[in-house]
RNA sequence: GGGCGAUUGGCUCAGUCGGUUAGAGCGCGCGGUUCACAUCCGCGAGGUCACUGGUUCGAAUCCAGUAUCGCCCACCA
């Protein structure tokens, strides 16, 4: 989504163009043809409100300028700072098609608008009429349901007595002293606009006064009681005042029963010349005079404290008035039905999948779109009027000549701009070239991907949806990627009134792009808010250093043996040591839960599983294996061999989170090696999961290195609990179960011996063990022993209880699932295989360390 | 008022198809000058998966209800 051409660059922004720059990455290189459009909004009300406040400093108003000097000011301002948010959004990295850049204020942006709305006009959706519109006296301009915010705040509910005409009496008859009917009314100074009082029709209490008069106080109008199913009858007094011009329930109910709209305001909130008596006072002060008033002649009946949703301006906070305006609006339904539609039959579906919930509910109870903005900044409303007050709606750029109705020459123009996201939502195609059939248009149109934060899905989805299928017959997009909110490390929104802003470019000067990147991807779940704070942020930088440093090492240790030109390949598979086939199966593992995880938009989970391959297997386990294979004293052609592996799998890692780490990805790939169909970046070198896989590893012997690995984890822990310095080398006897780990063991026994500090000794099978005093481990198909002093041992005990018990434990359970005749007889064979060897392996490992325990 | 989501170690969160010994990072404790990295390495402690009931051979996972928190929508003036 474009950003506001007048911002500056906020986490929401990084984080939105991180995640869609993750997945045009990866489409490039799975060598789709991609298109990344960058832009900016020009974001009218916002933008006014910003060059409001360089004006005051430059000691002037939109007001002193004018129209058309406000207009060259702005673009001057535009001219400013486009550059500077283009600029920082660029700083990400973010691999857009910088040379398409588009404002939804340029020459095309504006054709397209002029065309859409001459095609909603014809097609009989955009019309003008005078209806209530939310004006917001603070920004001088209606704006839609959507910027009203509910604010829920304390407020007051008043009883307030009417008097009735005599049954029969003529207008203007002075009213009844006695003969009153109460409404109940939060805003006492719309009284002045009442039209009518309306009870429900079946409301004993009330029935015998519909079709009286009564007279409004203070403007001394005779308004009538109406019946209608509106009124709840439970609520205040049960009868209701209605003021069409002000509430916008009442101008339906107007509508319903014919009623004069009596408008008492004025733009600034002020009261009209229709208030009578109170003309000119603001809203707020009308209030307490008329409440006084009433008060002094005895008609307030009574006063409670209410809660109530007061409507706010979205931009200023000021309390939206309902006001009634003749505007342009769109009926929206047709074209909701269709965008409905198309998700229906999931030409377009939601990632996740729950808001298309919300998108049906809102489009299904969507009212008219008031798009008309009293606002200098943006576009223009293309409707011109002749004198005698003819509508002419033009595309033309030059507007019309005639009136179409009745040839008059003399024209004016519509004072207001669009909305502006009627411009904004027609982006995905008016970018493309629409209404032209262009190329671009027919290559890439309907797009893929929309990806933007759930906040506007009404504003901006929705819309470019509605347009997009009624002007161009296709959906824009086939995928609404959804994301959430960036919150501070409590979870409370990120505001600069609360000091608790992360800036993002703070953060990337502190710890680089790439570290940003991966903390806002890794910590996202779809839609769903994440909490952003240090701790993750150095998380991510240290994940970044880790990388580079694993890369450094790697470089350095390439084999002089290995020629200078040699390309990216694995040595022949006789080459291969276990380590390697396990370190080519963890690998291939990796690449593949990291590709199911993009594939389907999971891609904090795509980062976690690299994050984890890379940090805990290739550094933690494999680079420490490798080191003693690369040896100076190894074997050359296993010391190419290793470093091969070595540099063919960080080629996989290094692509695979290409689309998350781009920099550091990159300039650690344009060291290694390049495969001989690579080009020179690895912006564009093939993704692993759709090439060749390589030669499958030997699963038998990366099996075999898995338990090897937790044998030396285990020796580890024994070390530890029996507090042995971490330096002293310990002599330990090793003895497996199975012959192919014994022989995967010998290949590796410096390597063990390198990770847990022993001199490793291979027993025969059925040899019996060493008499001397000896750490004991055991593990499912080996155990090793190793011998230290006998005070040592004695601390030992205490470990080998703890996983005798364990272990029980867990043999208690799988016993007692294999004694239930319900699981064995019903539950999938498998699942019964597979507990019935945890039971026999369980039940081994208890005996053999009973064994030890007792000896 | 309606709807949606969340509730998993001290904190932030994974757990996608019901069967795993429920995981990670941070924090915490113990140890570490191993020639890629102290932004590091090794070992460890820590969880009745909010609660109640149900479905099932089997539930963190599915269903119903309850509680708390969060968000969205809404014309009880």
């Amino acid at each position: 989504p474009p950003p506001n051409v007048t911002g500056a660059l906020h986490l929401g922004h990084a984080a939105r163009s991180a995640t869609e720059d993750l997945m045009i990455r990866r489409a490039r290189m799975q060598q789709r043809p991609t298109l990344w459009l960058p832009g900016v909004d020009h974001a009218s009300i916002a933008a006014q409100w910003v060059l409001r406040r360089v004006l005051a400093d430059e000691g002037t108003t939109p007001e002193e300028l004018g129209r058309e000097r406000y207009l060259e000011r702005m673009w001057r301002f535009m001219d400013e700072t486009r550059p500077v948010i283009m600029g920082q959004q660029r700083r990400l990295g973010i691999s857009a098609d910088w040379g398409r850049e588009r404002f939804t204020m340029d020459a095309r942006s504006a054709r397209a608008v002029r065309v859409a709305f001459k095609r909603l006009y014809e097609d009989g959706l955009a019309y003008r009429g005078q209806k209530l519109v939310n004006w917001c006296p603070g920004c001088g301009t209606s704006v839609s349901d959507l910027e009203v915010i509910g604010t829920p705040e304390q407020g007051r509910l008043w009883s307030v007595r009417y008097h009735l005409l005599p049954e029969g009496a003529a207008p203007g008859a002075s009213p009844s002293h006695d003969e009153t009917i109460t409404v109940a009314t939060t805003r006492p100074e719309t009284i002045l606009g009442d039209t009518a009082v309306a009870v429900h029709p079946e409301d004993p209490r009330y029935a015998a006064l519909v079709g009286r008069t009564v007279r409004i106080p203070f403007v001394d109008r005779d308004v009538p009681i109406i019946a209608d199913a509106f009124v709840e009858r439970d609520f205040g007094t049960g009868a209701v005042k209605v003021t069409p011009a002000h509430d916008h329930t009442d101008f339906a109910t107007g509508e319903r029963h014919g009623l004069p709209r009596v408008d008492v305001m004025t733009d600034a909130a002020t009261m009209s010349e229709e208030a009578g008596p109170f003309a000119g006072l603001t809203r707020e002060a009308c209030r307490e005079r008329i409440l006084a008033d009433l008060a002094a002649v005895g008609d307030l009946a009574a006063e409670v404290d209410h809660e109530l949703a007061i409507g706010r301006c979205q931009r200023s906070d000021d309390i939206v008035e309902p006001r009634l305006k003749t505007q342009w609006f769109i009926d929206v339904k047709p074209m909701a039905d269709r965008a409905m539609k198309a998700v229906r039959e999931r030409r377009t579906r939601f990632v996740p999948e729950r808001f298309e919930k919300v998108f049906f509910d809102w489009l299904e109870n969507i009212y008219d779109w008031n798009i008309s903005r009293q606002l200098w900044w943006g576009h223009r409303i293309p409707a011109w009027y002749c004198p005698d007050g003819h509508v002419t709606v033009s595309d033309d750029g030059s507007g019309p000549q005639r009136c179409v109705e009745c040839r008059s020459v003399e024209l004016t123009q519509d004072e207001d701009t669009f909305d502006t996201w009627f411009s904004s939502g027609l982006w995905p195609f008016s970018t493309l070239g629409w209404p032209d059939e262009s190329q671009d248009l027919r290559t890439y149109y309907p797009t893929t991907v929309m990806e933007t934060a759930h906040d506007i899905l009404f504003f901006w989805v929705a819309r470019m949806m509605m347009l997009g299928e009624w002007l161009t017959n296709e959906e824009p997009f086939s995928v609404v990627y959804l994301s959430g909110l960036i919150r501070d490390p409590y979870g409370k929104k990120m505001s600069k009134t609360k000091g608790n802003v992360i800036d993002p470019l703070q953060i990337m000067d502190d710890i680089g792009a790439d570290a940003l990147r991966f903390a806002l991807i890794n910590g996202a779940a779809p839609g769903a808010d994440q909490r952003l704070g240090p701790s993750r942020l150095d998380g991510a930088r240290n994940f970044a250093n880790k990388l580079w440093n694993a890369a450094r090492f790697v470089l350095g240790a390439r084999p002089e043996e290995l020629p200078t030109d040699a390309v990216l390949a694995l040595p022949d598979r006789a080459q291969l040591g276990p380590a390697e086939h396990w370190i080519l199966s963890r690998c291939q593992v990796a690449v593949r839960e990291a590709e199911t995880a993009y594939a389907a938009f999971q891609f904090a989970e795509a980062s976690r599983v690299l994050h984890m391959a890379i940090w805990s297997e290739y550094c933690d386990w494999y680079l420490e294996m490798a080191k003693v294979r690369l040896a100076a004293s190894a074997d050359p052609a296993a010391r190419v061999a290793t470093w091969q592996v070595l540099a063919w799998v960080l080629d996989r890692y290094l692509r695979m989170l290409h689309p998350v780490m781009p920099h550091i990805t990159e300039e650690i790939w344009g060291r290694l090696p390049h495969r001989p169909d690579d080009g020179d970046l690895l912006i564009t070198a093939a993704w692993p999961a759709q090439d060749q896989p390589g030669p499958a590893a030997d699963e038998g012997q990366a099996a075999a290195v898995a338990d090897l690995l937790e044998l030396v984890t285990q020796m580890r822990n024994a070390r530890a609990d029996a507090g042995i310095e971490p330096s002293t080398w310990l002599q330990a006897d090793l003895r497996f179960d199975d012959e192919r780990e014994a022989v995967v063991f010998e290949a590796l026994a410096d390597t063990v011996a390198r990770l847990a500090r022993v001199r490793p000794v291979l027993l025969p099978a059925g040899s019996s063990p060493s008499e001397s005093a000896a750490l004991v481990v055991v593990s499912r198909g080996a155990e090793a022993r190793l011998s230290v002093r006998v005070e040592d041992r004695e601390r030992d005990r205490a470990r080998l209880q703890k996983e005798l018990d364990e272990t029980e434990r867990l043999l208690a359970s799988t016993r007692a699932k294999l004694a239930n005749e319900a699981f064995v007889s019903r539950a999938p064979s498998h699942v019964v295989e597979g507990v019935r060897t945890t039971e026999a392996e369980l039940q081994a490992l208890a005996e053999r360390i009973r064994e030890h325990i007792g000896e």
